[in-house]
RNA sequence: GCCCCGGUCGUCUAGCCAGGUCAGGAUGCCACCCUUUCAAGGUGGAGAUCAGGGGAUCGAAGCCCCUCCGGGGUACCA
């Protein structure tokens, strides 16, 4: 690879970032930053009846998330700006009056129907035939005559009739297709916005896009990005098309397959870290063993001769796994801050504190940040009062030895502990050693006062958790879990 | 219909290009250990006639041919 390596990442502001694209993404700035090259950021804006408002503020958004970040683009600009399409119009309708003038497009003026028809009509190949439509042989003197259809007209790229393309494609090898096979395709709609196909290659060779890695869904429209190089006399870029990323039913990624917006996995507890570990893991693999990949270590040996040929599905399974894996590797500041974002209420100073202590209790049970609240809910402010006091009494006790228990406990902590002497070592020894004088087995007496203190049962480690909450409320609640019992029995 | 790509445990994959030990790892599942619950951790297990069939070879998951299946593309969407 003599000169810099520049690839891109080109969405189209249509909606909510898929994770498929953002895969795309990924792909190519961990192949930039491989490289020592440059991502570029280009929104693709060229279809106006599909644009939603907010999309591309929602790419950039993952994109920063997941902490990738662009050498040209939006907000950061080049030397190649404008990067968005519907900025760039001039460029494409300059470029379509140069292939007019060589004779390698035209304008069409044929309805659609009238082309379905024809594409019908040509039951073998169902496809287009130039043959049907005139407008080709009419060449652009006859377009331009007829005042009729004037504003219908979209500009075709004339495709050589016979002869073969051919790609050498980074991925998938030699690929080649019958070039009187394919359509004239549109470069120019009629409202004067180029197809992607035109703007594509127009941009990548302006922005001087060394290789094209995108989705396998596009390898077959690359004879036509090849031909438009030709007839520009650009130098292609190297392609290299990328496996999809399906549903578990092998179909391409969509909507009906759940959660599919990267927003959504930010929104459901999802380490970014985690799920770049994962993404890159559907199609690249660095040695067939490891799994869990630093990022630098990731940057370090991603190349191309990784990539798998076959298309994945995402496993929701091994996701949920891996950021459990990251979870439990975060230092637990660090984690109690990820978490206090996931907990829906505004957090005091002392609660942020409080949660820091929280936090390693919860680490490794927590699967997904979005856990956090629930699994926190009886550490903070008073017990939901109104659990059911029948969960206190144990497998293999009554109600009566449970009330005997719980009082026994209490007036053990009232005379043997303080506030500030309530550690988790020392609340062991002294109810183990409790627990053994009451005929219970450890299994009954611990739970039951799991259940008491959190009013649920399971927890975190008992004494541990007893320390966390403290001895003012650890008190109050095995009174109030007492009651219950009294009302019980 | 036509064009193109793909096919190794349920899933992600290593091995394929430069044929040669029981096809390796991970996840998921099951069991056991640890254990005050849940997790985590540890150990073990089931799970792949390498899509199928031919062929060349002493030898094939790997090379060649055919078939099947899956997916993608066939728009004035990207």
């Amino acid at each position: 690879m003599a000169a810099e390596v520049r690839v891109r990442y080109a969405p189209s502001p249509t909606g909510q970032p898929h994770i498929g694209n953002i895969r795309t993404a990924l792909f190519n700035w961990l192949f930039a930053r491989h490289h020592g090259g440059k991502f570029i950021v280009r929104i693709e804006d060229t279809d106006q009846t599909r644009l939603v408002d907010g999309a591309v503020e929602a790419i950039l958004d993952g994109l920063r998330w997941l902490n990738i970040d662009w050498d040209e683009g939006p907000e950061v600009d080049g030397p190649h700006a404008p990067y968005e399409q519907s900025n760039r119009l001039e460029i494409y309708q300059r470029l379509s009056e140069q292939l007019l003038d060589q004779g390698n497009a035209y304008h069409c003026h044929c309805s659609r129907e009238a082309l379905e028809q024809l594409r019908k009509a040509n039951r073998e190949s169902g496809s287009y035939s130039a043959e049907g439509c005139r407008c080709r042989a009419l060449g652009r003197a006859g377009a331009v005559g007829d005042p009729v259809s004037d504003g219908e007209r979209v500009i075709r790229f004339a495709m050589p009739q016979s002869g073969m393309t051919q790609v050498s494609d980074l991925i998938r090898g030699d690929v080649e297709w019958r070039n009187d096979l394919q359509e004239d395709f549109v470069i120019l709609k009629s409202d004067g916005f180029p197809t992607y196909h035109l703007a594509v290659v127009a941009d990548d060779h302006l922005m001087e896009i060394s290789h094209v890695m995108r989705a396998e869904e596009w390898l077959p429209s690359t004879p036509r990005h090849l031909q438009l190089y030709q007839a520009f006399g650009f130098q292609p870029p190297e392609f290299a098309h990328l496996p999809m990323i399906t549903g578990p039913d092998r179909a391409k990624l969509s909507k009906r397959h759940g959660a599919t917006a990267i927003g959504e996995y930010r929104d459901e507890g999802y380490l970014p870290e985690a799920l770049l570990n994962f993404m890159v893991l559907l199609g690249w693999s660095l040695d067939g063993s490891t799994e869990v990949v630093s990022l630098q270590d990731i940057i370090d040996n991603f190349t191309l001769d990784r990539i798998t040929k076959s298309a994945a599905i995402f496993d929701q399974d091994k996701l949920l796994w891996m950021n459990g894996v990251y979870i439990r590797d975060l230092p637990a500041k660090d984690l109690a801050e990820r978490m206090a974002a996931y907990i829906p209420r505004e957090l005091g100073c002392d609660e942020h504190k409080y949660l820091s202590n929280i936090a390693p209790l919860v680490q490794e049970r927590l699967k997904r940040l979005d856990e956090s609240d629930d699994m926190t809910a009886y550490l903070f402010g008073d017990l939901a009062p109104d659990y059911d006091g029948a969960i206190l009494v144990q497998k293999g006790m009554d109600a009566e030895s449970a009330s005997d228990a719980l009082r026994a406990t209490i007036a053990s902590l009232e005379a043997d502990t303080a506030p500030n002497d309530f550690g988790h070592e020392k609340l062991e020894a002294m109810l183990g050693e409790l627990g053994a004088s009451l005929s219970l087995s450890r299994r009954q007496f611990f739970g039951l006062l799991r259940t008491a203190s959190t009013g649920r049962n399971v927890s975190p480690p008992l004494f541990e958790t007893m320390e966390v909450i403290g001895r003012d409320r650890v008190m109050s609640r095995l009174h109030q879990a007492a009651q219950k019992l009294g009302a019980a029995v």
